[in-house]
DNA sequence: CCCGGAACCTGAAGGC
DNA sequence: TGCCTTCAGGTTCCGG
């Protein structure tokens, strides 16, 4: 499940690949997965145009153009990016490809996607995708006082909210568990209840688990793996994320797994302390 | 406007 | 063994 740490690997791992190359042809094997325009006008627009340099945005890979056109690829659950050689045979776990963007080097991008959840949009202007996108948790100009200001517009529980990308961009469950472990906060605290001083707890955690886990390549949960075909190492440093049944690795006990919003929910249970009433 | 839930998808896992 | 149900969770859409 790419969150911004993953994509942050992924764009990372592809930039030198990528970076001054230009489209040849494409295929696409889900049409689908392309939002706009059609994935037919994706297919005689894209080849051609060069790279001018890949991002991240959130969870968003954006792929800038020559032409000022932008190249916007979501993985959602289970998408992942390949690059190899044409006729260069396909790893084991890449036989879910929907999409092929050949490229003038000799070498192709897959785009890898079991549950077909993923998306393509070919735009020109950024904005149509990603225009609501709240700001970047390791951005310069993010502050704890922003946290703050956009937490307390929220009563619903903290951990949906740190998941809503239009709070903070690039959290999901993953790293909304990871951060709030470490700011030893309960999970169902309502985001506008927090004091200063754990939202300033909050704030520094979240900065803590994305770096850290971008330093990992990200985590590799289930078939995930990166561009190089490489397995992020994030997944053995996690502390309640998927570690339901398991002890906490600070005061041993069991780590809880319970639904929040309908979304699996870890935390330890002594280390974050429930809302008060409870 | 806000909130909760369904839909989109498929394969893994568990029950019988 | 095999059929069936449930679950996984990012985003969008829809109904109350």
């Amino acid at each position: 499940m790419p969150e911004l740490p993953e994509v942050e690997t992924i764009v990372n791992d592809l930039r030198p690949g990528l970076k001054g190359r230009s489209f040849t042809d494409i295929t696409i094997l889900w049409p689908r997965m392309v939002l706009r325009p059609s994935a037919e006008e994706l297919r005689q627009r894209l080849p051609g145009q060069t790279i001018q340099d890949i991002g991240r945005r959130g969870k968003y890979l954006i792929f800038r153009l020559a032409s000022g056109e932008v190249l916007i690829l979501h993985l959602r659950m289970t998408g992942s990016l390949l690059l190899k050689q044409k006729g260069e045979p396909l790893a084991k776990n890449s036989s879910y490809i929907r999409a092929v963007f050949g490229l003038d080097d000799g070498m192709e991008l897959l785009f890898n996607d079991r549950r077909k959840l993923g998306t393509v949009s070919l735009v020109k202007d950024e904005k149509e995708v990603i225009g609501k996108l709240g700001p970047e948790p390791l951005g310069a100009s993010f502050t704890a006082k922003e946290l703050a200001e956009r937490l307390s517009k929220h009563k619903a529980p903290i951990k949906a909210v740190l998941c809503d990308q239009e709070v903070i961009a690039g959290i999901g469950n993953m790293y909304a568990d990871e951060a709030l472990f470490f700011a030893n906060i309960h999970p169902l605290r309502a985001a506008n209840s927090l004091s200063p001083e754990e939202i300033e707890r909050l704030y520094r955690a979240i900065q803590k688990v994305l770096s850290k886990a971008i330093g990992n390549g990200g985590a590799s949960i289930s078939d995930y793996r990166r561009p190089t075909g490489e397995k992020g190492s994030q997944q053995n440093d996690f502390y309640v994320a998927h570690r339901g049944g398991q002890t906490c690795k600070v005061c041993a006990t069991p780590i809880e797994r319970i639904p929040v919003r309908n979304r699996g929910t870890y935390f330890c249970p002594r280390c974050q302390r429930p809302p008060t009433g409870s």
